[in-house]
DNA sequence: TACTAAGCGAGACGGTACGTCCCGTCTTGTT
DNA sequence: AACAAGACGGGACGTACCGTCTCGCTTAGTA
């Protein structure tokens, strides 16, 4: 931690090796064909340099492929749909990768860890904001009357998408994009017999 | 398979048991926790005949938590919205239970397992059925001016539910369905800028 | 057991064909290769019907290569020395076939199996009867002062046949039985300081 | 192998942990009963260091039982019949105890192992660099004309005691080694109708 | 220049689960 | 009641992986 500390100091070219080593064997094996001592022996280097950086494999696999993987600033497009629209891009291009459904339902199983569901929960803040921004200038653009809950909108997109490519294994169809920015952004606008809005509980007319 | 093949027939106690102790034993000690001898154990029977039937552990976890789990007939609640509300309620019992996320990561993880892949999907085509028949009825109420894709209002709201249940780990807020329900219902009513109709690329009005 | 007992009667050629069974396996698998399920496939026959007749694969195993061996009659050759060198022969043709060091062996391992070891007990009282009258011919030919135990002889000459060709692997050496049987004839002849005789204790002088 | 090799050296506490486990375990349960998870067990050892060491439990317990089990150096009491009186009471303590027989019948079942045979060949090897000390003083001193083939009267000596105790169940009787080193050094020295000595093919007349 | 502290590759360690195999018993329907 | 077929409870096998722990060596900063 400290920059001065005594000792040799870690190599950093070993923090690159773990990590490259780690995707080329998710795509090669996948996630329950991934071994640390495979990673290791790819990487050229030992166990220990990696139990020295993350302590269990999930924290090595999660650092592999969610840490620093930072949400682009959305670009205002000017309507929500749209917004929408990119963001269901984005999302795919972020979790639409072949054996990330491995990687995620991985993690997902091991996520009684709780440290590896605190550093999920973190990885989710950061999409939220993007998607807060996006709710906040439909707001004031004077398309939707109050912001709706950024952890619902979340819910909603990632999970579609999710579901749509990793669980049930269809790919990527032409225009399933679209659907979905279409489809929630119309909702959002006109829900059927009121959605609550974030704070209030009145229903908002269709 | 047939009914008269020689031999001993398999016993239908040793089925039974080996599924409950599956899940009771999910539930005690979560997938990653879960030991094919134990649930040999708690069934009070030999591993063989856990392995006479399944293949792989994962083959088992699934036999236990999905094989059968019938979705039931949605009742005719005369709106789009309601029908959808008692959607999300019944996805919700169904994989809301604590654990489940684990099951379902698990499953994942290994879904490069073919088998479970198509098992997986064939579950899934129980669930379309439900959903398409929802829609159905909604456009014959003349709610909807076509019916949507089934797949793609299934990817939405099994996604929505998974995503905030499991992935973000997030309790099951009240509200959360009714959201769900008047956003979808909403959005597919009123898309926003268009949503294509299954069959067809023309954009239908809001 | 009784001729006229109710129900169907066992089929003979069960019988024979499970004792074959064995025996073709033994050669090609081996003692440690042997599995009672593949010699009820190769007998065309049920595994049950083989524990009918045997309480355990060892027992099965000895009635296939030991019971019925029965020792043939020595010729009278008129010296010691000739009748060990039958009895050497004898014993090789019965032990020395290639795999019965493994089947010995395995029976062995299993003696703690008193059925077992009483069995073998049985089988080695038939060769000593064999030895015992090779023996009483000797003294009663004047060769020797008095019958020595033929417990005694047997083991000299069956270890020292078994040692050679199970124990060190060692093949039938042309001249090895000759060894055996003068080396043997000439101790009992004229043993080294004294030979205790059978059933009493003084030592007969050289 | 190589006394600098890299990594984490074997812990010697270890091989002597399993050989000290094996050997208790084979005295309590025999053969049949021992179980290599046993072993580790009572070693407090995982498994795996266990089979870093010995690729079956075959050879584990010939490791335990048999190996670097050296032969004393023979006493020198001045006559053939005394030399080999020790050799018999020490080749009884060495393969006399309870449970051996077993032991080198689980070995000899699993012979085809050829690992196992050339180690049982090696062990032999040097019983008879004894054997041959014995034989040679005794030619020296003038009791036999030629010194006969060292593994001929290992396999006598050894099979018989081996025949006795493990073959026949029989206890170790007072006297049997009394005549078996009577009975083989009168045999040698008076072989009956000629032994041919090693390399030669001459009769030695009685 | 030596000393100290930590990092490094390598691989052995205790532990645990896997999926396979076999034993000896039991349960079908058929002969 | 014996038969062929094969499922059953039980349990050992040998493999694989996890996360920890030594080895001997290297690489900095400190004295």
């Amino acid at each position: 931690m400290s920059p001065n500390r005594p000792g040799r100091p870690r190599d950093e070219r070993v923090d690159a090796a773990i990590l490259q080593a780690t995707r080329v064997l998710l795509a090669e094996a996948g996630y329950a064909g991934l071994t640390v001592a495979a990673v290791a022996a790819r990487a050229g280097i030992g166990k220990a340099a990696i139990y020295r950086r993350y302590a269990t494999k999930q924290e090595m696999v999660f650092a592999a492929t969610m840490h620093g993987a930072q949400v682009p600033q959305p670009p205002d497009t000017g309507s929500l749909r749209a917004d929408l629209r990119w963001l269901a891009a984005t999302i795919t291009g972020m979790i639409g990768a072949p054996g990330v459904g491995g990687v995620l339902g991985g993690l997902l199983a091991d996520m009684e860890d709780e440290a590896v569901a605190t550093a999920m929960r973190g990885f989710a803040a950061l999409e939220r904001a993007t998607i807060a921004l996006i709710l906040d200038r439909a707001t004031a653009r004077g398309e939707l009357p109050a912001a709706p809950d950024p952890a619902f909108v979340h819910a909603v997109m990632m999970g579609a998408i999710f579901a749509r490519l990793h669980v049930f294994g269809e790919g990527d169809r032409e225009g399933f994009a679209d659907d979905l920015a279409s489809t929630v952004a119309g909702g959002l606008i006109h829900p059927a017999g009121g959605l609550p809005r974030q704070g209030d509980g009145t229903a908002t007319p269709g």
